[in-house]
DNA sequence: ACTTTTGTTAACCATTTGGTTAATAACATG
DNA sequence: CATGTTATTAACCAAATGGTTAACAAAAGT
């Protein structure tokens, strides 16, 4: 029962975001009484963070791993994308969920409740990225920009699904298959733009 | 009067969404009383579309003349970040604002409300885009995924604003400038990564 | 001056919404 | 089987919310 509860939280949060989401929807969703949403999850708030950390732990701890993996640059790269579009792929509105939920929140207490395994943690990547501009091996490239560059172009497509299908006029497939694609396009793309 | 009200309407949507935002709040943002809202709007709805509209003329009009000018592929990378990154820094929560409502919309019943100036219309630049390919003077890669990757690098810091900030411990300033540096940062990655 | 139109408000209303209660059904356990 | 515990429900409640009304003030026309 918890398990289908916890099925239907999230896919009415995930399509309707916190503020639009109704407990009544949920419970149609998982085809149960309202009260019984309260007997197992205490109020909105609290089944919405066990959403959000479900969410949050889907997203990020792969990531976190293979930023921090012992990789040549390059390999980490094509790893991470290879992998995260991947995992994002198969959730394809999870980075949206999560990213407007962290905007929507005053103070971002969401962060607080957040994990540490969960929490996205870059600092290795980017100081790997240091070293190979410092050795030469790489074009001068601010890490920082680089790490930004990395995330916007795996991220974004997914993010901005609905304008892109909608103004590119790609049915689900096309998408999918487009996705598909840039797991290689991407990590080509970002290669050639620094290597020296 | 309708200005201001527009300009309260504006701030709480933005910050809210529409399922978020209580007419009561735009109405004390605004200083007038709640039934003064509904005499010059009729209704959430409608002050929505107002919003959203105004958001969407702010964001589209000038990409689409961008990428219908007649200039060659590198001078329209490299202008398209430079005045597209002034408009959304100068607006941060617009695309978020615009990305989320086209997401929560079923059937996107936003898009029939959408003028055509301001829908965004990449057809011309995909058109240049194979051109070049086909000339042989950018490397063979498909338009649709480049477009992409231009509008990916551009707007996705902003979306993920606060994550960015948060995880990178980047204050106001320090956002601002790393925004700013990625007008002449963006598109020497992409020129790099396509040309021959 | 006075009448009409426009702008503004407090009070009110119906519905929605998150949440509770009390009673009952299902289940485990001695 | 009796008894206590867990699961589930219908009915209910208070607060919030979008929207309306009716009265009043300010401006504009005449």
């Amino acid at each position: 029962m918890e398990a289908q509860i916890l099925g239907a939280a999230k896919k009415i949060f995930i399509a309707k975001g916190m503020a639009g989401a109704r407990m009544q929807d949920i419970a149609d969703e998982a085809g149960i009484n309202k009260a019984l949403l309260h007997y197992y999850f205490n109020n909105k708030e609290k089944l919405f963070q066990v959403i959000f950390l479900e969410a949050a732990n889907k997203l990020f701890p792969r990531v976190n791993e293979i930023f921090s993996a012992d990789l040549p640059l390059f390999d980490k790269i094509r790893l991470f994308c290879e992998e995260y579009l991947t995992i994002i792929s198969e959730n394809p509105y999870l980075p949206m969920f999560v990213l407007n939920e962290l905007h929507r929140n005053p103070s971002n207490f969401l962060v607080k409740i957040w994990k540490d395994k969960s929490r996205p943690n870059p600092s290795a990547f980017l100081a790997q990225m240091e070293t190979e501009v410092r050795k030469g091996t790489i074009r001068n490239i601010g890490p920082l920009q680089l790490l930004i560059n990395l995330l916007s172009l795996t991220i974004f497509p997914f993010v901005a699904k609905p304008m892109i299908q909608q103004t590119l006029g790609l049915d689900e497939w096309q998408f999918r298959a487009t996705m598909e694609q840039r797991k290689k396009e991407i990590p080509e793309f970002i290669i050639n733009a620094i290597r020296k």
